[in-house]
DNA sequence: TGTAAAACTTGATTATAGTCAATTTAGTCT
DNA sequence: AGACTAAATTGACTATAATCAAGTTTTACA
């Protein structure tokens, strides 16, 4: 019986002793999901799930019924934090993609928690403050007028985050394209202009970025 | 009038009661520094840094050793909402290029506040989600692939939030355009032919929503 | 490994929205 | 109130990217 805490898995609750660990673990319930699962919908939202082992991607549908993808989930992934505290969701998705092990912290046990444990409250804002960061960027790049803009931007950005200017695509064409807000067709365009231009070399999702976009 | 609380300029202090903000304050270091004084670096990056009066450069340095400058910053501009909050910061510097009046605020006061006062914490949580709820918001917007869709899902926003049919626009044009990922021009164009279709009823910036959108 | 299903690419066409420029309207200040 | 400035509207034109469709490549899985 390994007693495996699923909160370690999660960097919000790593950095706590062992102790506070297993006050969290408490409160969780363990669960085992098909492939397709969705986990959180808008009728059942007052919740953090986090990833155990898994994938997962959270989405909104748009008025036309379009699944826009807003993060890839993996494993020691969470989301929810917002619905933890009492924002209520109205069309947020969170769809298991493979079959995945999950823990689920409701809203009432964590509010009592962190309450009583002010570390907890700040690791807490500092996972908020990085979303925050990944959010704005994500607006700030869907606000550049053209889509050649944004993918330079978006490229620039994975150079300075992975730390070398050979880098990796972390999402499909596909969802990259929702990222950028833009389709698949023009991102694939773009990208084969990059290369044609000797801007970039690319080999699938192996980027080597050549110049400065 | 109002005495000056540079905390006010932080829209993550911004949301604390008059009370709260005051007792932020009283932890900010105000400082006058020279031109050329690096106020943030990797070693020194635990802070929230706002201007107060001057101007100054956040930048990068690139792996050839370059800087990269990310944000040009001038008086009432801040940095570093993040790292207060426990984002590591690896390869950001901020500096200042006239000399200038600046508030520092350090984590490790940030923290020792947080620890004392709990309900400053639950507000801060509470804010912050409010914020990452608005940003997806916008991104779902700026994700619609028409102009028209993207001002509909605002219009019937605006009519849930406002719980009236009779919605009041928040913005000038101007700005309403930026955030839905448009220009002027066409959010005005769109606008009129709305009120043509019969779909609402506008004057200046009072709108009708007759039918739902 | 072979097969089917996704993902991606490429082309032709269309439509949408951006740009530039000129007016009109609203807001502000003394 | 009148004059000035900023905001909003309208028009003509252009460019960009979306769409539709057909192919190719990659990935997943039996």
């Amino acid at each position: 019986m390994t007693e495996e805490l699923c909160v370690r898995l999660v960097p919000l609750f790593n950095q706590l002793s062992i102790d506070r660990q297993r006050q969290v673990e408490q409160l969780v319930h363990h669960q085992h999901v098909r492939r397709g699962t969705i986990v959180v919908s808008p009728n059942n939202s007052n919740r953090l799930v986090i990833i155990e082992q898994g994938k997962g991607r959270l989405y909104q549908l748009s008025a036309a019924g379009e699944e826009q993808v807003q993060r890839v989930l993996t494993t020691g992934d969470y989301v929810g934090e917002t619905w933890l505290l009492g924002v209520t969701n109205s069309s947020s998705y969170v769809e298991m993609t493979t079959d995945s092990d999950i823990c689920i912290l409701d809203r009432a046990d964590f509010t009592r928690l962190i309450q009583n444990h002010s570390d907890i409250a700040l690791k807490l804002l500092a996972g908020q403050a990085a979303m925050i960061d990944d959010l704005r960027q994500q607006t700030q790049l869907m606000g550049l007028p053209s889509i050649e803009e944004r993918l330079a931007m978006y490229l620039n950005h994975l150079v300075a985050e992975q730390g070398s200017t050979l880098v990796t695509l972390p999402l499909k064409l596909k969802d990259l394209s929702s990222y950028l807000g833009t389709t698949p067709e023009t991102l694939s365009r773009k990208l084969t202009q990059l290369q044609k231009n000797g801007q970039i070399d690319r080999h699938l999702r192996q980027i080597r970025v050549l110049k400065s976009l």
